[in-house]
DNA sequence: CCGCATTTGTCAGTCACTGGCGCTACGGGC
DNA sequence: GCCCGTAGCGCCAGTGACTGACAAATGCGG
């Protein structure tokens, strides 16, 4: 009944694959029709797979948008971990952060449709948030893991995370600037607020 | 065929009336069975209304628990708003966040149950997540109509959200203290942190 | 060539949520 | 007392996300 075989002709069918047609065509979709008007079936339908295909590689709709997360959030990890010893909390964060930003840079385009989609969709966001929530209590972990105080790891992530965060906005509403440009003049804008 | 007169005699139908009704049964089933094993169903029949009444007065399973933070909000906004005039931001959140915790220790017994299914259920805490940031929005736009610079204001919102989140919890774990000194407590960390 | 594991297709089912329609109870104008 | 507009509700039918179970296919080592 579908056209498993006959619009593609014999595809690798090595389940990664199928993983990565799903993305794609739910990126496509996304940006078409929007999020909520675009069923799973659909997104099953482009990638050339049965819908039921689509919820063994993903657990939601939502998901298949929040794929690298995992990877930034490991990228994170290290460099908390490899920043230099004595570093204060802070400090060590926004060293991450750095490098976190130079990851968003190179990929800009790549991610850029994707946070137009996010932005436009309010059960996303939610989702992204959950995101942010488990990536900061990462950070506390590996804050926690450097040495920072337990009563302040999770603070310092939180804050670092919002001032990153913020600065990222900054950077998509003023691309000019470089995000470590941005996230510099946050953290110093941070500073100066607790002073 | 439903009990609509049945059980509960002539009951007052006034629509208020039922809606508190309703998130009664919900936050009762909610505890009993957790939030996802109770249907939208169920809850409207313990409620003596029909399913779709639910829905009329809930746009989702989940709102039923997130009825009191538009007040929260306002009030929060209030303080800010009437926070003394030369408070730099993070002192007039602070303002705001001591009155806050008043409310908050006030019904502390009636908000514990809704935290632990909060806690317990990730959807929920999605959504829990997506109330905050349209609050610590709300904090920023009052910020800013106390003259707070433009590109200050979402920052402080963000960080001093942060610290009054880590409060509360920090109180949650450990009720013996009040919640405006681990608050207090909170806020001196941040400065020491951004020292 | 044969098991064996992984991936997929198919089917049936649950449940959240929506639109539409008709009923009914209530309050105000006459 | 009567009419009428409105608001809240019950009811029904439908869509769509997601799940469990089972069978078919695909590819790989023996």
């Amino acid at each position: 009944m579908t056209d498993k075989c006959g619009t593609l002709g014999s595809v690798p069918r090595s389940g990664a694959d199928a993983r990565r047609r799903l993305q794609q065509a739910a990126l496509e979709l996304y940006q078409e029709r929007g999020f909520d008007r675009t069923t799973s079936a659909e997104i099953a339908a482009r990638a050339g797979v049965n819908e039921r295909t689509f919820f063994r590689h993903f657990p939601d709709k939502r998901e298949v948008l929040f794929d690298g997360e995992a990877d930034l959030r490991a990228a994170l990890m290290q460099s908390v971990a490899e920043a230099p010893g004595e570093l204060p909390a802070l400090d060590a964060l926004l060293h991450a952060f750095r490098r976190a930003a130079q990851i968003l840079e190179d990929n800009r385009a790549f991610r850029e449709p994707r946070l137009r989609i996010i932005a436009a969709t309010p059960t996303l966001r939610e989702r992204e948030l959950a995101k942010a929530a488990m990536l900061t209590d990462a950070l506390a972990e590996a804050l926690r893991q450097r040495g920072v105080a337990d009563r302040l790891a999770g603070l310092a992530a939180a804050t670092g995370w919002a001032t990153f965060h913020h600065a990222a906005q900054d950077w998509i509403d003023d691309p000019s600037r470089s995000l470590e440009k941005h996230l510099l003049q946050a953290f110093d804008d941070l500073r100066g607020l607790a002073s």
